[in-house]
DNA sequence: CCTTGACCTAGAGACGACTCTAGGACCTAC
DNA sequence: GTAGGTCCTAGAGTCGTCTCTAGGTCAAGG
């Protein structure tokens, strides 16, 4: 069982910083308790890297730490409250998908501009920078 | 000719907090410099805000601040630094890529955790909520 | 012993992108 | 002539998410 891993550790497997893990604990981010050491260090095990994954991955969706937390606190509440923890979810799918909408968007955008600098390279004119981007806009 | 917009106009078309307006021309994020009535006075044009909506979309790319003034400041410089907008351009394309795929794996997750909800509602039994995430990861 | 290195706490600082405040000018309408 | 509305500047404050500092504990190695 190397199930006793130190904040270093832990650290160097989530990616989070050492300062982050102990943010992160004061933040009631943890869905266990973090355990201590006789000499009061935390101690974490493969869980606990499991649980940061998941929270990291939640957080790269653009879900604010409060909103981890809320969830976190859902799931040392235990079972039967998946009702709400389903609600909370759906929140977040819901905003992932408008940002990835957003981001098609923007990515329009950025790509007909590359056209427009292209055909520029190649010698050919265009009145004004700002109607050329826009004209993505008026011509979806 | 309605080419004369208040501040106040530019910011109800934008979106853009009047306050956001004023930081923005501080901050050299207008492809023309803002010109200004007797009064001194900001007075804007369509083509401003044309122009503020693209920077719109950049920003919500996430494109920060300073990318979208170096931009700027190549569109102010003028025709014939092609190269550079497009290289700035096609470092923001990567980027949004990469925030997509982001958004991609988390949405599977969140999806996935959806899923074992919606099977534990029905009576279903998984002895441990942090395994239920994590397995999303070990079998992608 | 003394150093090194990993850890601890409480709290300050950084950074991006606004947002707001204080104090004031100007114009129109009553 | 004063109230209301929009605008101005300079600069302070906010919020989220860390990141760093100061000052200290503890264990192992030379």
């Amino acid at each position: 069982m190397s199930e006793q891993l130190s904040i270093g550790q832990v650290a160097e497997r989530t990616g989070l910083s050492v300062h982050a893990l102990r943010f992160y604990e004061r933040e009631g981010l943890f869905a266990n308790p973090v355990r201590r050491d006789a000499g009061g260090r935390r101690v974490f095990s493969e869980d606990d890297v499991d649980w940061l994954t998941l929270c990291t991955l939640l957080r790269a969706s653009g879900m604010p730490l409060p909103a981890v937390r809320r969830y976190t606190e859902l799931v040392r509440e235990g079972d039967g409250n998946w009702r709400q923890r389903i609600e909370l979810l759906r929140a977040q799918e819901q905003r992932v998908l408008t940002q990835m909408q957003q981001l098609e968007k923007s990515l329009d955008l950025i790509r007909f501009k590359l056209g427009v600098y292209a055909d520029l390279m190649n010698g050919e004119t265009v009145d004004n920078d700002v109607m050329a981007d826009v004209s993505v806009n008026k011509q979806p």
